[in-house]
DNA sequence: GTAGGGTTAG
């Protein structure tokens, strides 16, 4: 066995006590230390002088790491000579291949190409397997220049009915932005199978075309539960959660059990409507099928039940982790925000930090969100101040908008204008739209202006900054300013979005829009609302008409505001749903101050919670009050 | 020994 290396000329090793040690020692303990014990050519020379010495088989070696210590160097045909020896066990090519492998998945992927080349050099002819890696590093570096060479090997090799490698070629292309390259390849593929037709809807979802995706979707010859998820979970990552609760349906339909993967994305889908009891059937299903551990499901299950208006079960999903990461932590500081529960928030950011979790700039979003909604200036600007100073955590874009938002909504105007003024970056429409928002709260016109004066060059299309800024000008009895901006919006044909609201009754989704009576019940809604308004103005209910944009006359407002999408849904829900359970609302855009005071008064009228999630945060209403404490 | 889908913000 040893023969081959006979003539080889072994090293002298400085360190003769060592030799001596070593030949007392069984070749079982020989073989432990040999795993840590050589991280040079050099010393792999000394091991392989011991060995010799200790008579032991040259097979102990870890072959792997022979082939990564010398492979960049000199003594690059010493490990194959070596590899030669041990041969029978594994084949030149395979240990090869664990290398490139290695390198491949690990941190330095452009290592492995270049190994690759080194192996041609010394004439080492590539296999499948081989070919596979150095694709696989490609892959991860989307690197495309190196990927048409290994494409153009694998061609001259004559590999080109294995599947393998055909399906991660079209995958690579696909992943380099190629995509005609990639469809050209797929339609010429003398045979695909349920991966390849996989990889080209992943990877269409991920370039936005979703409907492309839809397409091979349905034209696939078979689907597995890959399939499924691709789509569901890329429905949910454009903001089509509704056609990705319709595609599970669809899948539990045609028999297929749906995966840890397909929970995290179906989850993801019912966090986004809102969707509570589809939520909790996926939980059940999720514990039942042993998913419990699966960190990734819990932190889904985490923002689903915060979205969905239940913290309490967020928090208990939260406590009942065995482990959680700074995704976990993020996701709860984050929904305790929204929920308006600062102090809590900030409590779980230091529970965080004491058991070692590092913040990432999405925890400090949270963080800075729970201090804006409410009203925490000083706790907000040293959270700011301390993500670079103890986190090195460079604030985004994202960060800037929290601040601005935290300043002007505490009344700050000028100090959150000079922040915009001296951000590092170009500040986008959340920034200056944040501005503008507590511009109306603040009734500053002037400042209002200049806001909109920003926003109408980033996004001219834009309703919702129209809306706020004719607001401004009605609030300030500027009559001749609101027209000029609503005909400046008729000029440029951009429409006000419809306010819309829905409920859940019985697993039911009925959605409501503003001045529309295009619900069954609309009559009976009217009329219930007739009933408690007598009640509301028994308590000193006025209605607030401010908040009607159009030139119309006082009683034909009253019967406007009367007629909001979460009005008409909270009756609905009142009318459906029995005493004394909490009443769950989600509208499109946010909450109205005058359906905010209404539904003050309601739930103490009737003894209900309300709980109300709008385009911003929650509002969650009991006995006469609301959980954002009116600052909002 | 080789190929495909997933979590927090917005």
């Amino acid at each position: 066995m040893l023969c081959a290396l006979s003539s080889f000329p072994i090293p002298q090793s400085p360190n003769r006590n060592q030799i001596h040690h070593v030949k007392s020692q069984s070749s079982e303990t020989l073989k432990i230390d040999l795993l840590r014990s050589f991280s040079s050519p050099f010393e792999l020379r000394q091991v392989h002088a011991q060995i010799v010495k200790t008579n032991a088989p040259l097979s102990i070696l870890p072959l792997t790491r022979v082939g990564l210590v010398c492979a960049f160097t000199p003594s690059f045909h010493y490990a194959q000579q070596i590899f030669e020896c041990v041969e029978k066990q594994k084949p030149e090519t395979f240990v090869w291949n664990s290398c490139l492998k290695a390198l491949a998945e690990g941190d330095s992927p452009i290592d492995a190409i270049m190994l690759f080349y080194r192996l041609r050099q010394y004439d080492v002819c590539p296999d499948t397997f081989i070919c596979s890696s150095v694709l696989r590093a490609c892959l991860n570096l989307l690197d495309l220049s190196n990927g048409r060479i290994l494409h153009g090997v694998v061609e001259k090799l004559g590999f080109r009915s294995n599947l393998y490698l055909q399906n991660m070629i079209v995958h690579l292309y696909a992943s380099c932005g190629e995509m005609a390259e990639a469809r050209l390849l797929f339609e010429k593929m003398p045979q695909r199978d349920v991966v390849t037709w996989n990889i080209m809807i992943a990877q269409l979802i991920k370039q936005g075309d979703h409907e492309g995706a839809y397409d091979l979707f349905s034209w696939m010859p078979e689907r597995n539960v890959r399939s499924w998820t691709s789509m569901i979970a890329g429905y949910v990552q454009c903001g089509k959660a509704k056609e990705a609760i319709h595609l599970f349906a669809k899948m539990e339909e045609a028999g297929v059990k749906c995966n840890e993967v397909t929970v995290v994305a179906v989850l993801a889908a019912c966090a986004d409507l809102g969707a509570l009891d589809l939520g909790m059937r996926i939980h059940e299903y999720s514990n039942q099928h042993g998913f419990k551990r699966n960190v990734r499901i819990s932190n889904t299950l985490i923002d689903m039940y915060v979205k969905c208006g239940c913290l309490e079960e967020a928090c208990r999903v939260f406590e009942e982790m065995e482990e959680r990461t700074v995704v976990s932590w993020s996701a709860m500081i984050g929904g305790l925000a929204m929920h308006g529960r600062a102090e809590e928030a900030l409590r779980i950011f230091s529970d965080m930090s004491q058991v070692g979790i590092e913040p990432n700039g999405v925890t400090f979003i949270g963080l800075l969100h729970a201090c804006s909604h409410m009203g925490l200036i000083n706790e907000g600007r040293r959270f700011f101040a301390s993500m670079t100073r103890d986190y090195g955590i460079i604030p985004q874009i994202e960060h800037y908008g929290c601040m601005v938002d935290l300043l002007s909504r505490a009344g700050l105007l000028r100090e959150a204008h000079e922040f915009i003024l001296n951000m590092p970056m170009k500040p986008n429409g959340v920034v200056w739209g944040a501005l503008l928002g507590a511009c109306r709260v603040h009734k500053n016109v002037e400042m209002a202006e200049e806001a909109i004066k920003h926003l109408l060059a980033l996004d001219p299309l834009n309703d919702g900054y129209y809306v706020v800024l004719s607001n401004i000008y009605a609030e300030a009895g500027r009559w001749e300013d609101t027209a000029r901006v609503r005909k400046f919006m008729k000029d440029r044909q951009v429409k006000k979005t419809p306010g819309w609201s829905s409920i859940t009754v019985d697993g039911v989704v009925h959605e409501f829009v503003a001045g529309e009576e295009s619900h069954p019940d609309t009559e009976q809604i009217f009329q219930r609302w007739e009933e408690l308004l007598e009640e509301m103005r028994l308590k000193g209910y006025v209605p607030n008409t401010s908040v009607v944009l159009l030139d119309i006359e006082e009683g034909e407002k009253v019967k406007f505001v009367s007629r909001h999408s979460e009005k008409l849904a909270l009756v609905f829900g009142l009318m459906n749903t029995p005493a004394g359970t909490p009443i769950r609302i989600m509208k499109n855009l946010r909450i109205c101050e005058d359906c905010h005071s209404a539904f003050k008064l309601i739930s103490a009228i009737v003894n209900r919670e309300i709980v109300v999630r709008d385009r911003n945060r929650f509002h969650c209403f009991n006995d006469n009050s609301c959980s954002c404490r009116d600052y909002w």
